[in-house]
DNA sequence: GACTGCCCTTGACTTGAATCAATGAATTGC
DNA sequence: GCAATTCATTGATTCAAGTCAAGGGCAGTC
């Protein structure tokens, strides 16, 4: 057996890389030995989906590592990316019948799957769990709202600087030592010009003009297509206000 | 003593109007007779701000009658309406600090209100209340998401035709019997074009163009400013989409 | 190292919504 | 009952972002 391999491993929570950020961080040993019969882990390519709006809500999730993002589209495709998921983020939709959203994976990525009905009994019977629960559903709310604001009041430039800063910080979030290792400052984009579109709410092109306008202003460098640095963070901070 | 006014009542939990449908629904007469101590009803005048954004978060609270918004502003004043709040609908941000929105009646309102603190020490304790406040919050996490597709890729038709047919439903659920008594076809606009204009990340010019659009096409019919009947439900919800 | 394909960028033009400005209709107060 | 005020509509114009179209550059492959 190869430790190394995730799905084989017997008890992979205590050896889990987010076990101290995701809701199951209030268990204690025999809570998590439970949970941890419960659920198996998963790899995702890139590119790869693991829920389709609309579908039976079958399955919930942790993300261990990589990024994926939620979605949704109109009837005629026009797709709006509704969020990023990042390690330690839970993922799916408990008590509701259909899954609300897709999820697709960004990068290569390793997420903890459930049975939802599994999912729910555990958490009927551990409040802890359910409180955890509780306090990440309210707080991913208060984000998805303030990305209302982007959305309804902001213009192309606005809503690029917001977005190039919420990802400096949650790159360092998530990885604790982002790979590129210089803090918010200095981040790998883990999405194509298009998705960026999609999360912003704008067309491909116009997101390209706003990445040429800043780096023209100086305010950011851009080396190859994803690798992108924070030159003048007070005026990135100025534009997203 | 007056039982006609609801802050007078030894116990207006009994009486409350929404006592099944809030998140108070599943506790029991023991349970609801220790939150009617915490709890005390509050009116709110047309206008009248119950939180603030940025503001120490120190209530929260049930909406018995009436409606309040929700909402958000950039730095240099534009607005963004993040919701609207309806009987039985719960208000505030337990387990968080800082209040992430604005709260303002948009007509005149009744609203019962908890100490922040006496709440989610009651919540801890009694876990049917605090699932319930989950599968909410879970609820209206939905709901915004789906917001965020018409703010991030819809015209200013289908954005219209959208919040239409929502305050349809809405004030059919919330009243049982709208006070119009014409199901979701025929209701009242709880707000302004201002506010609708708000709530849907357009100008009053933009909004006030597509209602005299929808009237001209025959979609819909305006008796008033605010007295609103859906002529033909179909193309709206083509519309919509 | 040149071929291939996919992103991404850039330019020219169009368009839908915002802005600016004026008038009209409803509500409030006197 | 009329003035005052607020709210809503309509028109003219501007402008930011979308659309359409053409290249450019990087990554993988043979």
């Amino acid at each position: 057996m190869d430790a190394s391999d995730p799905e084989n491993e017997l008890n992979f929570c205590q050896a889990c890389s987010v076990r101290n950020r995701a809701i199951c961080a209030d268990l204690d040993d025999d809570e998590i030995a439970l949970l941890n019969k419960l659920g198996r882990r998963r790899r995702l390519e890139t590119g790869e989906s693991l829920l389709w709006e609309g579908d039976e809500a079958i399955f919930v999730a942790n993300v261990v590592s990589g990024v994926l993002k939620l979605s949704t589209q109109t009837i005629d495709g026009r797709e709006q990316i509704l969020g990023l998921v990042y390690p330690s983020d839970f993922l799916g939709r408990p008590f509701g019948d259909t899954t609300p959203y897709n999820a697709e994976a960004l990068s290569d990525t390793v997420v903890c799957v459930f049975q939802r009905s599994d999912f729910e009994r555990f958490a009927l019977e551990h409040s802890r769990l359910e409180h955890k629960l509780l306090e990440r559903t309210l707080g991913e709310l208060d984000q998805t709202r303030r990305w209302m604001l982007l959305l309804g009041r902001m213009n192309a430039e606005e809503r690029l600087a917001s977005l190039l800063l919420e990802i400096g910080e949650r790159s360092v979030a998530a990885t604790c030592t982002n790979f590129l290792e210089a803090g918010p400052d200095r981040f790998e984009l883990p999405m194509s010009r298009q998705q960026i579109a999609d999360i912003l709410g704008l067309t491909i092109e116009t997101v390209s003009r706003q990445f040429t306008k800043m780096r023209a202003d100086g305010v950011i460098e851009i080396r190859g297509r994803r690798d992108v640095t924070i030159r003048k963070r007070d005026v990135l901070e100025d534009l997203a206000a």
